[in-house]
RNA sequence: GGAAGCGUAUCGAAGUGGUCAUAACGGGACUGACUCGAAAUCAGUUGAACCCUCACGGGUUCCGUGGGUUCGAAUCCCACCGCUUCCGCCA
């Protein structure tokens, strides 16, 4: 969330920057922040006339002095107390309420625009594949060599739903097996396997709650939900904690399934596996310094594009313009893999600087060496990469005229040596 | 699922109705002394958030969470959450 003193005090700043973002507006929320404060005032001021006689009372009890009056007087005072600190929570809850909905502000330099149509591209890698034949979509490339199956697995569960078979679970497993290796060996990023259901203040930590509880899976007899990224326990990791300056930055990769309810996009991309209820994926966390987290956005984005470099699968990397960024967002990057059958780019990973935004709602910070004062942190994620959608992109890609598909070479020994599937 | 115990600031931990909550005691961290330097030792410092104030400074809250009793609660009562141990069950 947002710190209300920066935003009391560049009120017209941060307006603007919200804007930005869409049709948000803070003067009822300043109004109610003043509000909030006279109200303080008033009640600290009783609390104290409170502390400073309650602790004169067992002196006076000493001397034998008659207590009686001033305990009575006390007593009012104390219903005074109670009444003001009622009205005082829920101006509290209201204020927490519409912080926890009001989106971060995006990063300056970020382009201004609406919607994706305004997103701008930052470079391209590699050269989509001219093919000689007619090429396949991987739903039916996957359901010819029986590697995917759709339809039992919209029996088993419903629509959105996918299952590997075979070789193609087989492939699956290499691909993250695969990532977690580049992640963990070759750019120090420490694994970890973290629970596929959360609690609500971890989901509130990362900005998934309160507002967009209706994308999430929720369990019927217990407040938890299903993960919809490993971002969510691995940023929450930290929640409440106090950090050392020399620990940061912390790198974290996590294969995680992910879980979502995909409400609002209806009729899109139904076929296939690229818009599912349930993918897996690699994911990359950092804990930052603030001073640092550029840097580590660029580093943590280059580290998912190795991936789709090593692979050989071309893609390009774009920059969202402030409409199209996610709510708690101050930069995005969106990385999007050549998919032969929608003869486009498709988003395969999004990497992104939340800045502060996160830490001070999931109060995670650290102890800054020189003035020994405590500092939010700053959290970034990206995928590393999504795993259905690679999936998907290999087989598209390295599709032969027979309608087999070469595996690419990195991932040969994850697939004990096998260079090809075909039926 | 049954039984018992526990939850105190960076960590361990004492505190069982008031004037010992900046919270004893210990560890850690930081500063200084000693040293060529380090270790050891000695001395000192060291919680967070919020409100008022240009500032100096003053004040409030926080003992797992939420309620209750009381002039006053870490302490008494109720509910909930989490952890540990034993039993049962299970992978």
């Amino acid at each position: 969330m947002l710190d209300i003193k920066r935003i009391r005090e560049n009120k017209d700043e941060v307006n603007e920057l919200l804007k930005r973002k869409g049709d948000y507006d803070i003067t009822y929320l300043l109004d109610l922040d003043t509000k909030r404060r006279n109200m303080i005032t008033e009640v600290e001021e009783k609390k104290a006339e409170q502390n400073r006689v309650s602790k004169l009372i067992p002196a006076y009890k000493k001397e034998k002095k008659d207590v009686k009056e001033i305990l009575s007087e006390m007593k009012i005072l104390s219903e005074e107390i109670k009444i003001l600190d009622d009205e005082l929570r829920q101006i509290d809850d209201e204020v927490k309420r519409l912080l926890l909905e009001t989106p971060n502000t995006p990063n300056p330099d970020v382009a201004v625009g609406k919607d994706e149509n305004d997103n701008v591209e930052l470079r391209k890698w590699g050269v989509p594949r001219d093919f000689e034949f007619e090429i396949k979509p991987h739903w039916d490339l996957g359901t010819d060599l029986n590697i995917l199956d759709f339809e039992r697995a919209a029996k088993i569960t419903g629509a959105r739903f996918s299952m590997f078979i075979g070789k193609g679970a087989k492939l699956e497993r290499a691909i993250i097996n695969f990532m977690l290796s580049v992640h963990t060996e070759e750019d120090k990023y420490i694994e970890v396997s973290t629970p596929f259901m959360v609690n609500r203040d971890s989901m509130t930590g990362t900005g998934q709650l309160p507002k967009f509880e209706d994308d999430a899976f929720k369990m019927l007899d217990k407040d938890l939900f299903l993960i919809p990224t490993a971002e969510v326990p691995v940023t929450n990791y930290y929640r409440d904690e106090i950090l050392d300056e020399d620990q940061l930055p912390i790198s974290y990769t996590a294969y995680s399934p992910c879980f979502r309810k995909e409400a609002g996009s209806a009729g899109r991309d139904t076929r296939g596996l690229i818009r599912n209820h349930q993918f897996d994926k690699v994911e990359l966390v950092k804990f930052a310094h603030p001073d640092k987290s550029n840097e580590e956005h660029d580093k943590l984005t280059s580290d998912a594009e190795k991936i789709l470099q090593v692979l050989g699968l071309p893609y390009r990397v774009i920059e969202l313009c402030t409409g199209d960024m996610t709510f708690s967002s101050a930069k995005t990057y969106d990385i999007e893999v050549w998919m032969p059958s929608y003869g486009r780019y498709v988003e395969i990973s999004s990497c992104s600087n939340f800045e502060d935004y996160q830490a001070r709602r999931a109060n995670i910070r650290f102890r800054d060496k020189e003035t020994q004062k405590t500092r939010y942190v700053h959290t970034l994620n990206g995928s590393g990469l999504a795993v259905g959608r690679t999936f998907a992109a290999i087989i598209e890609n390295y599709q032969q005229v027979d309608g087999s598909v070469l595996i690419p070479e990195a991932l040969v020994p994850f697939m004990g040596g096998l260079s090809v599937i075909s039926k």
